[in-house]
Parts: structure tokens; C-alpha cells; sequence
RNA sequence: GGGCCUGUAGCUCAGUUGGUUAGAGCGCGACACUGAUAAUGUCGAGGUCCGUGGUUCGACUCCACGCAGGCCCA
């Protein structure tokens, strides 16, 4: 039996479906089913279970998702496990905040070990949610044995890739610029200067310095900061590449001696009014009050034409270890403010160290004894005494010393007198501050780790190019622009909930190394017993825990007995993620074939956020150890917003509750929407009120075809068979089967092409054009007539095979409602385990598909022209015209198009006879490139051109022009039958068609029978009979229409249903209906009782 | 400030290697059809293809410079 499943609801049929696939295990079969196959290799990366998921993240596992389906239909043994991220700063967050703790509280007030515990379960918080999400939006993933970066197993691998990095030398120690507050002591984070109130105004002196050029006398360059006790560690200059310097000849403020100062040209006005380049170019001439300068502007060049040049520093109380007090390129430089000229100083700026790290540049600092830099301020914010004009003082007034005096004024006062100082001014701009000392912050240099990922760029480059971007341009440009310049990663994090580094030193840094495994720790352990340094080993507990603070606890013997403690840091978690490929499998400790087949993935698939978040980790991982790619392809997917086109926020209130959206809409309309709304890599704008439009137009059609194939599949008993030979086939049956290969043909192209929203398309299309309001439509007689001969099998059979085709190709995007077609279609098992369909290009007929398009936009001229006329289409109408080259494709359709509009016949009119006016214009794509320029004079002649003529040149295929005979090419001359003058005619895209609407006595009487025809059929429906129940039928109607329409009598009562027909002479006692809206129509109808 | 993406009807989006009448769906208005009926068809209104300049016989399409929005990074 086939099963009407009632209107459409997908929440309810995907949770049976969901029951289904949970007591078959229909995943872990449709996985099983593939072993053996070829491998495609996805990599899960893994999301925090610290929040809780949002829209988006369906739309990632959505692309995830469906590829992962496809590529098992094809045949592909797809494993997917589930992982988890478990550390990073985002969850120590939360658990400070929950916890009522600032950073400098762990590991006083709260030990470390219950914070860390803290933190280990709240990163797990929502995973019940995660899960929730994946199983109900059907995101097929191995979630019963998932990776979780926080595993001991997991922190072993990444210890041994990182020892691996270490050995490379591509592991090393420096330091890197962090915001600091010498008032706490303490580093502070990024995140600690975005609280509110952090930024408050602030008013510096600002001052104009004038660095002297080392070789030209009396040429300086004038350079800008805010921040004066910097100036003696300047260690360099940038200037902007491609801004415009001048070099002006003018005269120093304070002591009037003639100078010449370099600045950009956009900062003259800052600092020389129009009317100095105007006055005589004297001291005389200099006003210290108001600070006006007679100058004249001497050269203009280019930043480039800086690069290199030296100066002598403003300060020399240390001795560079290199070549210090050079001018470089920044592309950090601003016209805004300032000269155009930074100063740059590598300790307190982190621009300043990026700059000068990359042209080699040392910082202009000391070292301790073991080597570590010393900056020229201390950690309490006081000039180190090195500084002999200054040491001691603090740089700002940590301290609230009421007799505070601003080091800053004395540094300014100190340049003036030596005439160095061009400007000072006051400036008040917004600082970032500590939030607990509400002092002002310092960028300070920390000591951290990094990966010497600048040694790798070349590899990490031409790695990249093998890497299939979807979209390209991301991996050309902005993944690989940032690989092209990537500066050196910092491993570090002064955290406390992270996987720590596996680094021992000694306190004097003699001694170094890196742990690759727990074996390794464990017998380097052992040594540091027999050395005293340690009692017990901890290692040799079965539920080791690698995290803080145990492995802080554990000392290690350097090569001369001295201990070795370990770097205090854990590493950035974004290394977690990327390691995954390799810790996922715990390699290379276990599972080295495993790990050898699942690496590289073929496809990952992640949001545009994590260009340089994961895609750049795993890249460069792979890169660096492996000499390989992570993944060979990428999709990568944009931001849903909401329909405004702003991002969802909490605090805007826009964001959509996923599981409010499935149960009332089902995941498959969401997951449908998303894909076949924008391209993945666009940023979707989500509406509900499309997505409830999507549900109607696509999934309600669709429900609509089968439930109408269920309906007449029902009560005929129809038998699955296999396809006729397509000899005995229809016209439309031919057309649809052959449509139903190019689908499959173009959407099995999409998918191979990462484009689901393509394929999505191009179903829906298929669905509502091609086989609901096409096919169905034109062959409901066939579904519904009493035979049940071989041409109703025939049309059982192909709109089946339609089906379960379309259940097939939508699986991938739509898992749900493709299992529900699927098994109510009668096909075995899980649509998920079927082998995606080869298109069979023998049962394509693209002539035949052309020639249908035609024919339906000839019906939609032909109901146009309906319409004008105001004769319903239920009045056949006696003929259509149409020119006779359309005969070769058209005769073969014409019995759908004459019923279809509801007409006797169709004429073709001989395309030279007068009835046909013609128009011709150039094909300007093949006679273009030919004529140039003339090709508009060759239109407008052609215009000139009387019907005849047009003839001639179409018969003849040459035309004679300017004087020249111009010889025409197959297709140089576009002909387009314009109109059939005397009849009612319309033309579109190149087809024409007339209409002539004379009507005969018989085809009046005719419309006359399709009228009472249809009203008998409404009344049937009111009567509330069933499709299939026959009737016996009486009626009355007026003369001359009864008489005239009991000649209908036989195709009345075979269309209604009806055993018996009573034509009767007198009205019944009922209520009439009005009949050809005036007439009354008397009809008695009644049920006719089958006899047992 | 840099990189990348996007800009086409009220809304969401198509638009082939440049080819002369820029399309679809939704929404809106009108009419029709109806044995899929909470479906369907026809007609209508609705466009400076973000702007300016350039290349070209011809530009929504290619180039340059802008503008607006988004993302990532400074």
C-alpha cells in the first residue's frame, strides 16, 4: 500500500526518522557499508562546549555535513569524529568571572589545581546542548568516542610535536610587547583593556623631535610622540614607502639656528603656516611666541628614498647590539598625525618590535647576566640607572607622589636645551588603563615563546598553492597574503588552563629541554631522584594529569646537576586545534596506520573567522613537520546575520535559538535554506519568513507530487517496475526522464564542485518547474482515468523513478525528508547507504528537452493571449498559428500544448507567406569583432529594410551592402518571425504565436459540456463524495442548452463518475446553481452503492 | 591604515568567454483555473545594475579611482 502522510510536517517525520536511524544504527552502517572503499578524510574542527550553539553553527555543520553524505553515497569511506576544544582563555574567563577572580588570585587565593577543575568542567558545560544540536539537525558525526584536547593522550602528542619543533629550531624563547602595569606588577590581557572604563582621556605632552642625519649637517627628521621617556631606547625611524616627504629649509624654534627638517608633505601644515614660506627667510623673522617659521620647502620625494639613511640617536646611554638608527619602511605609518616619521622604540610598542625584528633592528636595551633583556625602565616603571640624566624616576606617577614631576617634561626640557626639541605641545587622547590601580598602562616586553614560523613562509606558500580554496580568493588572498608575511607565532600564554610547555630550564637559562613524551618525562624524572631532586615521580600514577600545576611540581636535573624547572607557560590553545590531525589518533604513540590513512584531510570546512585561527595552525603544523598540507580543500563559510544584516548579538536581542527553528520549521528547512539562500562563503542574511517560504514552495511541492503518487499509486494498486523502454514511452515521460539525467548530471556536478547552494537550486528548480507544475500537471488525466492499462503503469512508474531520483540527490542537503521519501517510495534501507546515482546519459534527449521549453513558453504566449481575447480556457478554441519551421519540434508536443490551452488544432503557417513579418538584425557577437564600428550603420540598414527584401536576404544568405556584397555566415544574421498581422498574436524571446478565436456552434456547445463538466465536479466535492465514488446524476437546464449538451451525455458521465444520467424535463425541488453565470442549473446527485 | 569579500526590483538572489529588450522567487494589485486545492496559471506595477572616469563598434560584465556594508588584521 502506498501511504498518504498527510500535510506536510517535517519536526514530527524527523524525529521518526530519527528513531529509525537510532535503532538501525543507520550511520554507523552507512559507515560500515564503505570500509574497503576509498577514503575521504574530514577533519571535525573541534568546537568549545563553554557556550551554547548558535544558528551558525548549523550552517557550518550543515556544509560539514552534507559533503560528508555525498562523498559516502559516492562511495567514500568518510570517518568523522567528533572532537572537543577544551582550553584557552575564553573558559578561564568565564570561570574567573563566575568564581569572583581576577588572575592575580590564582595561586594565591585559589590553587591552581581546583581552578584548572574549575575550568575542566565548565568547558564541558553545554556539551549536552552540542550534542542535543548535532543529533537533531542530523549532523552525522561519531560522537560516542570523541577527541578532547584537555586528555592526557591528546597533550602527549602535542608535547612530541612541539619537541619536534624544538629540535627543528623552529622553537625559541624572546620576548614580545604586552600591556603591563608596573603599579600591579602584573602583565594584563587584551581582554583586560577592553573593559569598560579602561580607556580614559589622558593629556601627554606631545613633542616634535628633530633626529640629526648622520652624514648631512644640519639635516634632521622631525619625528612625533606622545610618549617622551621612550626616546632613549629609539632605536630606529619608518617612514611610509609611498607617502610624499619634503625637505624644507627653515629654522630651529628655540635657538633660531638655520636647519633643514625632513617631514611628510601632508604634515606641513601642521607645523609651517602658508604665510612662513612667504617671509624672508631670516632668524629674524622666527616668532617664539606663536611659533611662525619663514621656510621654503626645498625637495619633494619619495618615503622610499629614506629607507636606510642613518641618524644620530637623541640619547646614547647604551650601546646597540647591531645596527641600530636606521630609517625603515612602516606600513603602520599614519598622515594623520604627527610628522609622517614614527619613532620607533622595539621595547614599548609592539609595531616597534614587529618593524624592527623584521629589518633587524636590535632594541636598544641591556642584559642581565643570563642574558635576559633589561629595558631602559624597570618593572617598576623607573628609568634604570644607566639612564644617567633620569635613572630612578618614574615614567608616570605610579606611585601618587604628590611631588610627582613628569619625567616627560624633563625629557623635553633636556632635548630643547640641546636644541632638539622642534615642538611641544599638549595632547589629549584616550590611553588605556589598569583596571585596578587605574594607572596608566605600559607596553612592556615579555619574555614569551615562538615559532619560528617566518623561517617557514616559502613552504607555508607554495604548500598553499595545493590547497583547493572554496572560495579561491580567501586562499589567495587573505589566507595567502598572511602566510606570505606571517611574523613569528606566539606560543605562550602566562595562563594557568592550557596544555603547558614542555620546557626545563635551569634558573640561569644554561640548561634547556623539551620533553616529547610522557616515557621521556617519566625517566628524566627518574634521574632527578637519584639526584635528590625529587622524592616520588609522578608519572608513575596511572591518571598522570600533564596539567598545571602538577608538572610545575616536577624539578628535572640539568647536564651539571643543577635543577630545571619548567617554563611557567601554557601554550596557545589555537596549537591544540591545529595538532589535531596527529593528537586526535594519539601519534605517533598509537595508531600509526590509522593516522597514515586519515592524513591529509581531503576536505575541512570551517567559518572565514578561522583563516587565521585553525586553517592557519593546522597549515602551518603540517607545514613545518611534515612537509605536507593538513587538508587539500577547504570551504569556508560566512557569517549568518540577521535580516537587517547585522551581526547576531546577545546584546541585540537578533539571535536565533536553533532548536526553536527545527521544531517549528524541522532541520531540514533549515539546513535547506541556508545552503540554497547565498553561497556559503556569503554572509547569509537569516529570515524567517523566507526560510517558512522555502518549507511551502520546495518541501511543500515536493510533498504535494508524492502525495499525489501515493494517492493514485493507492487506489490502482500500482507495482513497482522497472522503466519501460523508452520506445513505449510518452513524449512527456521521455522529457522528464531525460530531465531527471541532466539534474542528475548538473547536481552531481555541484557537489563535486564544493557548490551545494547550486545543487540545492537546481533541484528546487527541477521540483516545482519541471516535475510538479509541468509533468504532474500535464499528465493528471493519465493518474486519474479508469483503465489501468500500460501507459498508467508507464506514468506510475517514471513519476516514481522521478522521485526516489529527487531523494537521492537532496539526501546530502535534506537527510530527513530524503529518508521519508525513500521509504515511502518502497526503497530498501536508508537513502544514506545508496550509491549516489550515475546520470544515464542514454535516456538524455536535449532536443527534446529544447522543444519542450519552447512549447511551454508558446503555452504561456498562448494563455496570454487567452486572456486578452476573455474567453475562458475551459471554451475550446478552434486553432492556434504558428510559423512552419517550428513543425520539426514542435508536432510532436502539439497534443500537449492544444490541451494544455484547450484547442482543436494547430496551423502552421509557411514562414514566406504573408501572413509572417520578419525582422533581422547582426549578430553582433559573430559580425562585431568583423565590422568594428559599422556593425551599427549594417543595424540600421537592415531596419530600412522592406519585408521583401528581408526575404530575399533570408533565402538568398548573402546581402548586398554599401556596395559591397557582404556574404553572409550560418547565424551572421539574426531572424526573428515578428508577428502574424490580422490575428491576435504575441511574441517572446524569439517565438510567435497567433490565436484565432472564431467560434463554431459545435465548440461553443463543447465549452458548454467542459462547463457543466466542471460544475458537476464541484458539486461532487460539496457532496462530499470521494475521488473514486461513482454517482447517479439528474439535471435540468433551460433550452437550448439541455438539448445541445445531451449529445455530452456519455463524456459527462464518464468524467463525473456517474452509472446514470437523467436528462429531466421539469426543474427538481432543489436550489439551483447558475450555469455560464446566468443560467440556473438544477442537479441531483446522489451516491451510487456498489452491489456486493 | 592594510588585506579580502559584497553592492542588480520593496526583500532574497541569478546573470555564461563583454553582444544591444537585465531575469527568477517572494511580497503587492487584478483576473482566471481547479479530481494535487493551505496547490496552480495569466496579466500588471516595480531597475540611474552603488558612483565617476576609462577601454571597446558595444560594459551589469573588463580596468582605474571613489562611496557604502561586512569580515580579518593592525
Amino acid at each position: 500500500m502506498w501511504r498518504s502522510l498527510g500535510p506536510l510536517n517535517l519536526p514530527q517525520w524527523e524525529q521518526e526518522v530519527l528513531a529509525r536511524w537510532r535503532a538501525e544504527k543507520t550511520f554507523q552502517r552507512s559507515l560500515a557499508q564503505r570500509k574497503g572503499g576509498p577514503t575521504f578524510v574530514f577533519y571535525e574542527g573541534p568546537p568549545s562546549a563553554n557556550g551554547k550553539p548558535g544558528i551558525h553553527h548549523v550552517f557550518a555543520r550543515t556544509l560539514k555535513d552534507l559533503v560528508c553524505r555525498y562523498q559516502t553515497m559516492r562511495g567514500a569511506y568518510v570517518l568523522r569524529r567528533a572532537g572537543w576544544d577544551t582550553h584557552g582563555l575564553p573558559v578561564e574567563l568565564a570561570v574567573e568571572k563566575e568564581l569572583g577572580l581576577t588572575k592575580a588570585d590564582i595561586g594565591t587565593r585559589i590553587a591552581i589545581a581546583d581552578y584548572n577543575r574549575a575550568c575542566k568542567e565548565a568547558v564541558m558545560r553545554y556539551k549536552a546542548a552540542w550534542d542535543e544540536l548535532t543529533e537533531r539537525m542530523g549532523y552525522w558525526v561519531a560522537l560516542d568516542d570523541p577527541y578532547i584536547t584537555f586528555d592526557a593522550q591528546y597533550i602527549e602528542s602535542v608535547w612530541w610535536l612541539l619537541k619536534k619543533f624544538y629540535e627543528k629550531g623552529l622553537l625559541y624563547k624572546d620576548y614580545t610587547i604586552q600591556p603591563y602595569s608596573p603599579a600591579a606588577g602584573t602583565a594584563l590581557s587584551q581582554h583586560e583593556l577592553n573593559l569598560p572604563g579602561a580607556y580614559r582621556p589622558v593629556k601627554d605632552p606631545s613633542i616634535t623631535v628633530q633626529f640629526a642625519d648622520i652624514q648631512e649637517q644640519g639635516l634632521y627628521y622631525l619625528a612625533w610622540t606622545t610618549t617622551p621617556w621612550t626616546l632613549p631606547s629609539n632605536a630606529a625611524l619608518a617612514v611610509g614607502e609611498n607617502f610624499v616627504y619634503v625637505e624644507v629649509e627653515t629654522f630651529q624654534p628655540y635657538t633660531r639656528t638655520p636647519i633643514r627638517v625632513v617631514l611628510a608633505e601632508a604634515a606641513l601644515p601642521r607645523y609651517f603656516t602658508p604665510e612662513g614660506a612667504s617671509l624672508p627667510l631670516s632668524p629674524e623673522e622666527v616668532d617664539l611666541r606663536t611659533g611662525r617659521l619663514p621656510y621654503r620647502i626645498r625637495r619633494r620625494f619619495s618615503g622610499k628614498e629614506l629607507i636606510g639613511r642613518r641618524y644620530e640617536p637623541l640619547f646614547r646611554y647604551v650601546e646597540p647590539e647591531g645596527e641600530a638608527w636606521r630609517i625603515l619602511p612602516g606600513d603602520f605609518v599614519s598622515l594623520e598625525e604627527g610628522t609622517g616619521i614614527v619613532h620607533i622604540a622595539p621595547t614599548f610598542g609592539a609595531d616597534d618590535l614587529r618593524v624592527a625584528r623584521k629589518h633587524g633592528i636590535p632594541p636598544i636595551a641591556l642584559r642581565d647576566a643570563q642574558g635576559h633583556l633589561l629595558p631602559l625602565v624597570d618593572k617598576e616603571g623607573r628609568f634604570v640607572p644607566e639612564v644617567t640624566d633620569f635613572a630612578g624616576r618614574y615614567v608616570k606617577n605610579y606611585k601618587d607622589d604628590p611631588d610627582y614631576k613628569p619625567v616627560d617634561e624633563d625629557i623635553a626640557q633636556h632635548l630643547r636645551q640641546r636644541g632638539l626639541l622642534f615642538r611641544k605641545e599638549t595632547y589629549e587622547h584616550n590611553y588605556p588603563h589598569c583596571w585596578r590601580t587605574d594607572k596608566p598602562i605600559l607596553y612592556y616586553p615579555v619574555e614569551a615563546w615562538f615559532i619560528r614560523v617566518s623561517a617557514l613562509r616559502e613552504k607555508l606558500v607554495a604548500l598553499n598553492k595545493t590547497i583547493q580554496w572554496f572560495p579561491p580568493s580567501i586562499g589567495e588572498g587573505r589566507f595567502g597574503n598572511w602566510i606570505a608575511n606571517a611574523e613569528d607565532w606566539n606560543l605562550s600564554r602566562t595562563r594557568f588552563w592550557g596544555i603547558p610547555l614542555p620546557i626545563w630550564r635551569t634558573r640561569d637559562g644554561r640548561y634547556e629541554r623539551c620533553i616529547g613524551s610522557f616515557a621521556e618525562l617519566h625517566a628524566a624524572v627518574e634521574e632527578a631522584r637519584q639526584a635528590g631532586l625529587m622524592t616520588t615521580n609522578p608519572l608513575d600514577a596511572p591518571d598522570f594529569d600533564p596539567h598545571r600545576p602538577y608538572v610545575d611540581e616536577i624539578i628535572l636535573k640539568a647536564p651539571d646537576g643543577s635543577p630545571m624547572y619548567r617554563e611557567p607557560e601554557v601554550i596557545d590553545v589555537w596549537f591544540d586545534s591545529g595538532a589535531m590531525p596527529y593528537a586526535q589518533w594519539h601519534y605517533p604513540f598509537e595508531n600509526e596506520a590509522l593516522f597514515q590513512s586519515q592524513f591529509p584531510a581531503d576536505f575541512i570546512a570551517e567559518g572565514v573567522d578561522q583563516t587565521r585561527g585553525w586553517f592557519y595552525t593546522l597549515h602551518v603544523i603540517a607545514a613545518a613537520l611534515f612537509d605536507s598540507v593538513a587538508y587539500k580543500r577547504v570551504l569556508v563559510n560566512g557569517l549568518v546575520l540577521d535580516k537587517e544584516g547585522n551581526k547576531m548579538s546577545k546584546r541585540l536581542g537578533n539571535v536565533v535559538d536553533p532548536f526553536a527553528l527545527m521544531e517549528q520549521y524541522g532541520a531540514d528547512a533549515t539546513r535547506w535554506y541556508l545552503v540554497s539562500n547565498a553561497p556559503p562563503w556569503e554572509n547569509v542574511r537569516f529570515d524567517e519568513k523566507r526560510l517558512a517560504e522555502k518549507v511551502r514552495s520546495f518541501f511543500g511541492t515536493l510533498h504535494n507530487t508524492y502525495e499525489f503518487f501515493a494517492l493514485y499509486a493507492g487506489i490502482d494498486g500500482y507495482e513497482i517496475q522497472p522503466l519501460p523502454p523508452i520506445q513505449q514511452l510518452s513524449m512527456t515521460d521521455r522529457w522528464l526522464l531525460s530531465e531527471v539525467e541532466k539534474l542528475t548530471e548538473k547536481v552531481t556536478e555541484a557537489y563535486e564542485g564544493y557548490f551545494p547552494t547550486e545543487a540545492a537550486r537546481l533541484i528546487e528548480d527541477f521540483v516545482i518547474e519541471k516535475l510538479s507544475n509541468w509533468y504532474v500537471r500535464l499528465n493528471r488525466r493519465r493518474f486519474w482515468k479508469g483503465e489501468k492499462d500500460s501507459d498508467k503503469w508507464a506514468a506510475f512508474t517514471v513519476l516514481r523513478y522521478a522521485l526516489v531520483r529527487v531523494a537521492q540527490l537532496m539526501a546530502p542537503i535534506a537527510p530527513f525528508y530524503a529518508e521519508v521519501l525513500w521509504e515511502n517510495l518502497k526503497e530498501k534501507g536508508s537513502v544514506h547507504e545508496s550509491d549516489f546515482p550515475a546520470a544515464d546519459s542514454a535516456l538524455r534527449d536535449p532536443a527534446l528537452e529544447e522543444a519542450m521549453d519552447k512549447t511551454r513558453r508558446l503555452a504561456s504566449l498562448l494563455h496570454s493571449l487567452r486572456k486578452q481575447s476573455g474567453i475562458r480556457v475551459r471554451q475550446p478554441l478552434p486553432q492556434a498559428l504558428v510559423p512552419a519551421s517550428y513543425k520539426s519540434w514542435l508536432e510532436p508536443l502539439a497534443p500537449l500544448l492544444l490541451s494544455e490551452v484547450n484547442l482543436k488544432q494547430l496551423t502552421y503557417i509557411d514562414d514566406h507567406s504573408e501572413a509572417v513579418t520578419y525582422e533581422i538584425r547582426p549578430n553582433y557577437k559573430t559580425l562585431g569583432p568583423r565590422l568594428g564600428a559599422h556593425i551599427q550603420a549594417l543595424a540600421a540598414y537592415l531596419r530600412s529594410l522592406s519585408q521583401e527584401a528581408l526575404l530575399r536576404v533570408i533565402q538568398q544568405g548573402t546581402l548586398v551592402w554599401e556596395g559591397e556584397t557582404l556574404s553572409l555566415a550560418q547565424g551572421d544574421l539574426e531572424v526573428r518571425a515578428r508577428a502574424l498581422p490580422g490575428w491576435l498574436h504575441a511574441s517572446e524571446g524569439g517565438l510567435t504565436v497567433a490565436l484565432d478565436t472564431r467560434l463554431s456552434p459545435e465548440l461553443e456547445h463543447e465549452g458548454w459540456a467542459r462547463e457543466l463538466i466542471h460544475l458537476l465536479q464541484n458539486a461532487r466535492k460539496n457532496a462530499g463524495l470521494a475521488v473514486t465514488d461513482r454517482i447517479h446524476l439528474a439535471l435540468h437546464l433551460p433550452e437550448p442548452y439541455q438539448s445541445a449538451l445531451k449529445a455530452f451525455s456519455p463524456l459527462i458521465a464518464q468524467e463525473t463518475l456517474a452509472e446514470t444520467l437523467t436528462w429531466l424535463e421539469t426543474p427538481p425541488p432543489l436550489e439551483p446553481i447558475s450555469f455560464l453565470d446566468t443560467l440556473p442549473l438544477y442537479i441531483d446527485i446522489s451516491r451510487a452503492y456498489e452491489h456486493a
